[in-house]
DNA sequence: GACTGTCTGGTACTTTTGTTGGATTTGAAA
DNA sequence: TTTCAAATCCAACAAAAGTACCAGACAGTC
């Protein structure tokens, strides 16, 4: 597969040669669906670009449970943390479908920085940008209930598209578990709220948003819109 | 009050003629205890660093229940991310004692940037580590039970010393809420339960470390350890 | 069409966290 | 010392989340 990195915010505004140095710097990887890309803790894998396919980037807990930090869709990056200090990998990634990969380890990647200022200057601002995703995502645990970030990934899937839109990517309850940070059946106990109170329906085997103020009021304030209060599950 | 630059580690390597640029740029503030630095979602404050003082960072959920993501002692700094986007701040900030604060706005930030690679290079590096340092809290968030991250919060405060070392430093019950993401009552629960558990000591008004083996167990495993299952207060 | 594994729906129960309110303690100021 | 406000202790209750378990639904395969 033929791509231009230039697409990439790492790599914008610089210059065909040099995007060409970048790409020999670079190596290429298939993954197997459930092939593991690389794992916590271990020896920094360097820069990653999602090329094609999907993968989870994750941590697990001393009992066995994940947290899904993003599953990555083709043109993604991760591990930009390690990358640049070297370190270990602060998370895993697997190939959840076939998928391939392209890697630019740190050595190389601190090469690049030094003769490319404009990478340099990228990613400033990108780490910048992934930053303030996790300060978000901390809030997100700390301050919000399971139906209010239920309601917010609902939102954050779903297109823009007028009375009702889709799913969430055709995700399983034990995913969208593991996005959310908690079990398949509190999963399963919150959506039911959700269809129950009339901010979602259920067509066939898909969920749709039905009321898209009410999903945002609940993901915006963690409470229930008034007028339908009373309809919760219990 | 007289600082070196070179000290932090984002001025680090810098020779002395353009720190005292960099000093050029910068603007000093006094702050009175409980004063305002800046706000979240205000405009971009820049580049800031503590010389004196006690600083908090936070964030405030729609209940008003409010999340400490950091005590800043002097030579920590802050707002890193906005100072480099030049977004909105992140998160508020405030003077907790009175406290003397050194700013470097956004544009001059950029402009010091493009002059001076090693700044530049100190940024990057110093964002990874925020960033790997947000990666922990939030599995803290997504994992860890109240007891255990108190736990993890005595480890942290304390210094090394043998057997018994000293108390988060002066923290009120309500302060270790606010940075544990919880309220007053729940933090004093966990709190007797250490104590009864005798992981921790109360010597007048100051709690103590009895047992930084048990602690540690139970910061990792987010399970009390077996010998001290039967004590713990329901 | 039967079998299998995955996914979902739902119930009942436990544990943890949050909430409320009142009684005590404490340290600093008057 | 007295007084006051802040901090703490404690118990009882409410709500949310986690756990266990099992019955169906469904898709794919043999």
């Amino acid at each position: 597969m033929d791509i231009d990195l230039a697409l990439i915010p790492y790599f914008s505004g610089i210059d065909r040669n040099r995007l060409y140095r970048i790409e020999q710097a670079a190596h290429r990887h298939m993954y197997q669906a459930g092939a593991v890309v690389f794992t916590e803790g271990g020896d920094c894998a360097g820069f990653q670009v999602v090329l094609e396919g999907l993968v989870r980037i994750y941590r697990v807990n001393t009992e066995g449970r994940l947290h899904t930090l993003s599953l990555l869709r083709p043109f993604s990056t991760f591990n930009e943390v390690a990358a640049v200090d070297g370190g270990p990998n602060p998370y895993n990634a697997v190939a959840v479908t076939n998928a391939e990969v392209l890697a630019i380890s740190h050595p190389r990647l601190i090469n690049l920085m030094t003769t490319e200022q404009s990478l340099l200057n990228n990613y400033v601002q990108s780490l910048a940008r992934v930053n303030r995703e996790y300060i978000e995502r901390l809030e997100d645990m700390t301050f919000r209930s399971i139906p209010s970030r239920l309601a917010k990934l609902f939102l954050h899937e779903s297109t823009y598209a007028d009375q009702i839109s889709e799913t969430p990517t055709g995700l399983t309850q034990e995913d969208i578990a593991s996005i959310l940070g908690t079990t398949r059946e509190v999963v399963g106990r919150a959506l039911r709220g959700l269809l129950n109170a009339g901010l979602l329906v259920k067509k066939g085997r898909h969920v749709y948003i039905a009321d898209r103020t009410g999903l945002e009021y609940l993901a915006e304030t963690n409470t229930m819109p008034e007028r339908l209060r009373k309809i919760i599950t219990p």
